[in-house]
RNA sequence: GGCGGUGUAGCCAAGUGGUAAGGCAAGGGACUGCAAAUCCCUGAUCCAGCGGUUCGAAUCCGCUCGCCGCCUCCA
């Protein structure tokens, strides 16, 4: 397959290096707050992403996903609310795993804390230091930009033309405006661990370094994360990890675009944002994995409720489709006809032009446009096949749970319903044939409508009525 | 100022040299006791604008316009 790599600007084909074992670095969340809208892109990009290499090219894949549990903001919030640090990053971490299941996003194979590896970082930050690579400034260490090789090829960035202090004031204490820190040194107060330099706490670029190579050791295949963090964290990552060691660090690196929310960013000032957790409430995690695959991930996805609800819309056509086609053979057997072989067979032709869609820099737009075609194709095999050739509709249906599962769509069930039920709703569905053939459509009616305030929709088809049980 | 993204039917959105996928919405028809669902038909002579390269461009080049992001801790 070929994706696009940020360090190289062009889309390159990819396959693991080693063992048939893709290693997958994706930056996690700051547990300071819940996650917003934003932040849940590149958990349901590069975790579908994930879902498809192993299922789809029968690779192994780790995948390490950090917490970001110390940082400036937590000190701010714990200042502002009187809870702790740790009580903070608790609560936030425990809501950020909620969060994947609901999203029905995997866990990660592993999820490394930061202040459980701030040990390796001194001793990371100390070979810097003594390479020349860093220096000491009052208890803080900056790292020393000029001493790093290609710095800025990452993010296409010259620092001399780059309007140092355009956002934030440019500290004395550095050598170089763009010098990053590496320890800074506590504040009464704040949390902190020891250090030759004193007491203090590691900067943020330095926990990816360590824990990547911790958790995937040489399988240094795919660092990912938003493309606003392509400058200056992933830049300063490569500038540590290169400068630290002379072995190769990731080989590519992928950019997820910003998530716009009216046209612009999200910004919490503006109050345009929104908690992927309220989203959760209204739209069903189906929808909103099929709302942000539904546009290419390298480009900017502007968030509308008109989106989520167009996408709730196309995931229902399909479930529709799945369902249907599962009450109606639900207690059939037998082998499909000789129709229904045909159409099996063309089957693949959908299989395969999904898997160069998504081998296409993961083009899951066109996968789903895939999708809706096998829907479109299927529908009309339904219209016509009859007997044993609709045997082979099971053949569409387990082909649309397979195509659906990398992205997280159609996986669930459709029946829901307990076997004293189903029987039941069999009696009804029975009884209510008699009732119309006799033509008494005002009892079969009252049957049709009682059924569906209880959540189970009846249609009625040529092959019969079937039964559904909504989701609720 | 530097780096980068983006502008395709009413809405969303693929397509990056060979003559415009898919979804949502809308209208007409078929089917149906009625519902629901489904099927068929109807859509951009055109891809922000202008100019150029080419046998041929939404796709390449130039200019212009609009929107957006990054330029020290924001996915």
């Amino acid at each position: 397959m070929q994706l696009y790599n940020t360090l190289t600007k062009r889309v390159q084909p990819f396959e693991p290096q080693q063992d048939r074992t893709v290693g997958m670095y994706v930056c996690g969340p700051t547990v300071y707050d819940h996650l917003h809208i934003g932040n849940v892109r590149p958990v349901l990009v590069f975790g579908a992403l994930r879902r498809y290499l192993e299922r789809f090219k029968n690779w192994r894949v780790l995948y390490v996903q950090n917490v970001t549990d110390v940082d400036d903001r937590l000190i701010k919030r714990s200042a502002e609310t009187g809870e702790s640090v740790a009580a903070i990053a608790e609560k936030y971490t425990r809501a950020y795993f909620d969060l994947l299941q609901a999203l029905r996003v995997d866990r990660p194979t592993a999820s490394p804390l930061a202040t459980d590896h701030v040990r390796e970082m001194v001793d990371f930050i100390a070979l810097l230091v003594q390479r020349g690579h860093a220096y000491v400034r009052d208890g803080d260490v900056y790292f020393r930009v000029e001493s790093a090789k290609d710095y800025g090829s990452l993010s296409g960035r010259r620092l001399s033309e780059q309007e140092a202090g355009s956002r934030v004031e440019i500290s004395e204490a550095k050598e170089d405006p763009f010098d990053f820190t590496l320890w800074k040194a506590a504040k009464s107060g704040e949390p902190s661990w020891p250090s030759p330099w004193g007491d203090g706490r590691p900067g943020w670029h330095t926990e990816c370094v360590i824990m990547s190579r911790k958790y995937l050791g040489s399988h240094l295949d795919i660092h990912a994360g938003g493309n606003d963090l392509v400058f200056p964290h992933h830049e300063n990552e490569i500038a540590q990890a290169t400068a630290a060691s002379d072995e190769p660090f990731f080989r590519f690196w992928l950019h997820n675009g910003m998530l716009h929310f009216g046209g612009e960013e999200m910004h919490k000032s503006l109050g345009n944002f929104r908690y992927a957790y309220q989203i959760l409430e209204v739209y069903d995690a189906e929808t909103v994995s099929y709302f942000y695959l539904s546009r290419h991930y390298r480009k900017p996805l502007d968030f509308s409720d008109e989106g989520l609800r167009a996408a709730q819309a196309a995931v229902a056509r399909v479930r529709r489709l799945i369902g249907d086609v599962e009450a109606e053979l639900r207690n059939r057997h037998g082998n499909a006809g000789s129709d229904g072989g045909a159409f099996s067979a063309s089957l693949q032709g959908f299989r395969a032009r999904y898997v160069a869609a998504m081998d296409d820099d993961f083009n899951t737009v066109d996968a789903v446009a895939v999708i809706q075609d096998l829907v479109s194709e299927t529908n009309r095999f339904r219209e016509t096949a009859t007997g044993e050739d609709r045997l082979a509709l099971r053949d569409a249906v387990l082909l649309l749970r397979e195509l659906g599962g990398p992205l997280g769509l159609f996986e669930s069930g459709t029946s829901g319903a307990s076997s004293i039920e189903a029987g039941l709703l069999d009696l009804l569905v029975d009884l209510r044939r008699e009732l119309r053939a006799r033509k008494a459509f005002d009892l079969s009616d009252r049957v049709r409508d009682q059924l569906a305030e209880l959540g189970v929709d009846l249609k009625d088809t040529e092959q019969g009525t079937i039964w559904s049980r909504r989701a609720s």
